[in-house]
DNA sequence: CAATAATTTCAAGTGATTTGCAAAAATACA
DNA sequence: TGTATTTTTGCAAATCACTTGAAATTATTG
């Protein structure tokens, strides 16, 4: 599908900003904070003020996922239920694999018995890749 | 063991506002970000800058822990290898309840045969706990 | 295509965390 | 046990990511 309808389907009018962006993050691997959005979509410059609204409305309507990597920035990437993963992050020079496999809903369903809704978890892996063993 | 000596083991030189930062991190239950500590901190007044510069030195020697609990603060908590743990956070009254088991392990492992090294992961469940139930 | 509603921009504000530097406290060692 | 040396603390000011206000621009609605 493309960005213009999941902007539709989200509910959300569909502008400059918001398509470069989406597209953006539909485009390319691995989650992106607002500041490496903004320098790098294409074909349109728009203010970083934009980027971190507009961002800020895809995640209310569930288009992109928040990630947290540990170094007080929050990234965005795209949000695809099917396609849950987590990510394995080298603390060096911050390459980003995904790790496709997920025991975790599970879990989620163990607590989802002692009485919680709505169950999220936040899972990330750090280590030095190969490269950076110096 | 008691505080003071777990900072001299750490290498650091033992002061007022460390001793009462750690032994407070040592006596309470959850992680805390430093504004919490700063406030609960009994028996010294200190600046918050120093609770920010003592967390940060305790983090560097392994007293304690980074926590990221996806608002966007930093909490600590004590580091007790012995015990590793994550958590389960309600997202409506931030009541933090300790998940003891992990067979992330397991999945470092799988990640250092690929050549990682220094494995570290975050992990923690997100729900809304039986009382937030409206 | 005009009227209404939503979004973008620019400037300024927040709030958590950091930094510089002088004063105070801790450690080293004579 | 003092005293010199090193480290830490406190205060003020800076920084950095992110947010907010309000006017200007753009999108949607009928």
């Amino acid at each position: 599908m493309d960005m213009k309808s999941s902007l539709k389907n989200a509910g959300l009018s569909v502008t400059k900003p918001r398509l470069a962006i989406l597209s953006y993050l539909n485009n390319n691997h691995g989650p992106f904070c607002a500041e490496e959005i903004h320098q790098n979509i294409e074909g349109l410059q728009c203010d970083l003020v934009t980027v971190y609204r507009c961002l800020s409305s895809f995640e209310i309507n569930k288009l992109v996922k928040k990630c947290y990597f540990g170094d007080d920035l929050v990234r965005y990437e795209i949000n695809d239920p099917e396609k849950h993963h987590h990510h394995l992050i080298c603390k060096s020079c911050k390459k980003v694999e995904k790790v496709t496999f997920c025991f975790l809903k599970e879990v989620d369903k163990l607590f989802s018995e002692k009485g919680y809704t709505n169950l999220e978890h936040i899972l990330e892996f750090f280590g030095i890749c190969p490269n950076c063993q110096h």
